[in-house]
DNA sequence: GTCTATAGTGCGATAGAC
DNA sequence: GTCTATCGCACTATAGAC
């Protein structure tokens, strides 16, 4: 007979989830979401600093994937080329059927400002992890700063349309366009 | 004798930053700004949603800035000429006198998470407006969520060399640098 | 202006895993 | 024995309700 069961922390994600999408996010209370499971608010407070984490444990691993994507690439990659293999390798991230998870979840982050500060947060704090990883291939602050951030926002626009209810296309497909685009728009940009 | 001062919200606003930059965030309290005025904690709240809001009142009238450039821009212009207009007309908001203000309140806002959240999630907002603002103008969903993050993703670039200690040139001038780096970078991207 | 619920913290106790 | 997951309690500040 064990005492606790292992995997914590996802159960809770998902108890987290669910509660927040049937009474909203501010009507769950930290103490619901443990008693879900069969833990305690206390207990609740040791796996995540605070209650919005519940629902963003997992990034970690995201930036995990796009920082790999950087390490992976060839020597002879360019900054850009060294981006678009972090954003390819994240796409590893959104099989077609994590699709009704992301938009439920992405549901309940739209309701609530809260949420969206730590999303917005989390990207950029992705934007940076990148940077940083592009720095150590010899990029120039600069050069990595604006790489990893174009990365990052091509990211979030194929999210955002990835989710959207009369999208069918893969998240690399829609991820593929976007890139396109930016590269359309920003070659207007007079040199 | 009079009643009230006109510019509460503003004579918090500072009061706050000096507490914040002397004692930390955290160590504040939110009726320590208010007595610091001679106000009541119940008086802060009716002038800020929250304790973090205190330091961002102010950030409407820069994305107003944004928006009004594209405005202002002559019809025949194309969505990155848009787009830059908004980023010039923003500019205005930093002028070199500006600058110790703003790297005592950038200093506090990177030592604190709560409020790093706040202000990603105003960046976010702002190119949500300017997105907006440059459909109104016809430009089409995908290319005004590029065009406008791409803005956005300058200006907080830019923001954040514009503060670095041995940074001396105006705003403007970095703004413009990172633009051409951007562009520099995007017409690497293939057709 | 007062009253209250909830988020979040600090510290100590317990009990299983190793 | 150590280490770690859990619980319990007391506490403060935020923020919203009345």
């Amino acid at each position: 007979m064990v005492r606790w069961v292992p995997g914590t922390p996802d159960r809770l994600q998902h108890a987290a989830l669910e509660l927040f999408a049937a009474r909203g996010y501010e009507q769950t209370t930290a103490a619901e979401i443990a008693q879900a499971v069969g833990l305690t608010e206390r207990t609740f407070f040791r796996h995540f600093s605070d209650k919005r984490e519940v629902l963003f444990h997992g990034q970690q691993s995201l930036t995990d994937a796009f920082v790999a994507g950087v390490a992976e690439a060839p020597q002879a990659a360019s900054p850009i080329e060294l981006s678009l293999n972090a954003l390819r390798s994240a796409s590893a991230f959104f099989p077609d059927d994590r699709r009704p998870y992301s938009r439920l979840r992405q549901s309940v982050i739209d309701d609530n400002p809260a949420l969206q500060e730590r999303e917005a947060h989390k990207l950029v704090r992705l934007g940076r992890s990148l940077a940083d990883a592009l720095t150590e291939r010899g990029v120039d602050d600069l050069t990595a700063d604006v790489v990893a951030q174009l990365s990052v926002m091509a990211f979030g626009i194929a999210f955002a349309r990835w989710i959207r209810a009369d999208e069918h296309h893969s998240f690399e497909d829609v991820a593929t366009d976007v890139v396109c685009r930016i590269g359309d728009v920003a070659r207007q940009l007079e040199p």
